[in-house]
DNA sequence: CATGAATGAGGTTTCATTCAT
DNA sequence: CATGAATGAAACCTCATTCAT
């Protein structure tokens, strides 16, 4: 019984194992560095299935950062609306955001790479603008079950307090990713300021 | 009476106006973007003038971002040990960092470059890395006035402080230039609680 | 009650639905310019069923020209020896020779197309031959049942006076595609000039 | 002494030489089949320069009909404007225009794609259209000048005679060109139709 | 100091073709 | 009979670089 065409061992589909190589190559060469034959060879399949699937470079860059954006929300709205207490939840989206920075896979390079091409290209912008409502969405529902259970008592709207916590969080993540000391204590530090009496344990960065 | 060559009409260097081309193109294209004829066009010389003054693409990015980041600290040191209150230059620092942002020249997506390029070239983390300390210097400076004279009164050293201040003034450099509503309000309204009881004015954003 | 594989509803046979998107496509891109992939889409079936049928592009091209010869011809030879009086068969010959240039499916761009492909492919030229003399044939059978029933009056033999007709459609066709004005008229005139005394209504142009 | 660089020592412009390359592959592969590689070869350079000088190869086939359509014109009109008789000028045209067939260069395969490419690519159908026309003026100056020596006496206005002849030489390069015997003998029998009592003798067919 | 002709390396794109399902 | 995944050859295009003038 042969497996589908189209389809590896584990049951990853081709176009799927493109994408991922993809979405690595333009971590690590940027978004104008990426070129598909390194997609191809990193990807294990031939420079012209590339092309087969996704048509032209453009093509596969939208479906990279479409399908990116597509994981990235869907995983911040489960750690919203998962188990667990507000604060912990809390924590939850925290930790999840400063590991990507921490991820040897590039992860946050990727961000990066998109965020600068949105700049360029209306057609990625609306799609950005799309990601960080929805960041800032599942902050605010963390922050209303809070409120609403006691645990949180912040100076202002839950809608105001997520957009605090997301710019500090971006603000943590690019100096971190440039290198700067110190960046976590301030996270660690502002976030019990903005959402007081709430204390959270921030997770250690990883090497 | 005739003037040097290599200086136009109103004194620039031709090198100069190179430089300033490339950093344009640099914002505009990006770091790998930049093309050399683009800048050619831009500073309204020939090709070839390009390279006989900078050799290489590379000996020309190199040239644009040394001399960014020397301009880009000369001011910043300018203002913190220059005239006015600490207050005053604090809030000097801090406008100046957002005017970046929003003016059309394309300041703000030209460090963005940097900062990225320098993820992946070695030799020009070393530039940041200087370029970083600085502007937490400057503000280390101004921060460390304003407790001497009693108008600052934060909670922790002018190094920490400093720190924080960085990471916010990043934090929401990055989010206005992905275009986020809000982000203005909240560094005002942090300023205000780092740096007690200051009580600044930003600037307003747009023009 | 199935229809055979291979025949749809209509029971046209796969077979010849992807020979008529062939020629189609060769009338619209040109021999050179025709894609396998287009032919597919044009026929509505797979790339690969193009491929089982024909085996390799040349193959398509050639029984593509193979086909459009061979029904020509044999349209040619029933008018010219189908009912009608000699000056109606000659009228309809010349009537269905120049639907093809109004024609918008691009039969006229086909051959076009065809004979500068047989002017590069020799294989092609030897059916190019055949296809031309078999209108220059039923030119001349037309010619002389004018002449022995005594309705044409010819400068000269049947053979002499079908090369000229044929020239004179070829250059009206060639005229008219390339959107020149008059070529109408001409050929009207000169029917009349090369067989006297037939008098002879042509068919207005356009539909 | 050296001579200027972009020239080759018969005081061809280099971008004059790739030009003429073109033409000849244009006429020998079409114009789809036109390879910039192969103009390169032809014409002695790299093929960077190729499209140093014209860009895209889009930019190449508009440049060498743009070019291929001046040649002509001006040629066109300096027999119908020149010295001779009416019936030489007249004489001069056809030859020139049958000469187009004979030599080997490909000059009327080259002419023969310009036109296909103009059925499909509406900005080359506008040069295409003026060609034509600058073509009919010349018989038409010709012939309003035979008219007004007594030489010829047509049945018909000069402007209708001239579109007679061009539909007449189109046909016959067309038949010529398709491989077709006796179509010579067609022209000159129907020049002497249309431009009573001119006798011409036509070029014979060089081979 | 200044120009642009000329080159070539390296990328993207297009397609016919093969072949497993 | 029918599909489309997968490949690779061959084209086009972009650009930094060299160098004669």
């Amino acid at each position: 019984m042969a497996r589908p065409r189209g389809t590896d061992a584990s049951g990853t589909t081709t176009r799927t194992r493109i994408l991922a190589a993809a979405m690595r190559q333009i971590a690590e060469r940027g978004y104008g560095g990426m070129r598909l034959a390194d997609v191809a060879v990193d990807a294990g399949v031939s420079l012209g299935l590339v092309q087969h699937y996704f048509g032209t470079r453009t093509g596969l860059l939208q479906a990279a950062f479409e399908t990116g954006t597509e994981v990235n929300l869907r995983r911040a709205r489960e750690i919203a609306h998962g188990p667990g207490t507000p604060s912990e939840r809390l924590t939850g989206l925290i930790r999840w955001g400063c590991a990507d920075i921490d991820a040897a896979d590039g992860s946050w390079e990727f961000w990066f790479e998109f965020w600068l091409a949105a700049l360029r290209e209306p057609e990625l912008s609306l799609r950005n603008r799309a990601g960080d409502q929805g960041w800032q969405g599942a902050f605010r529902t963390v922050l209303s079950d809070g409120i609403a259970d006691g645990s949180f008592a912040p100076d202002g709207t839950p809608e105001q307090v997520a957009t605090k916590l997301v710019t500090l969080l971006d603000g943590t993540m690019l100096r971190r990713m440039l290198g700067s000391q110190g960046a976590d204590d301030d996270l660690d530090w502002a976030v019990a300021q903005f959402v007081r009496p709430a204390v959270m344990s921030l997770p250690p960065r990883g090497d």
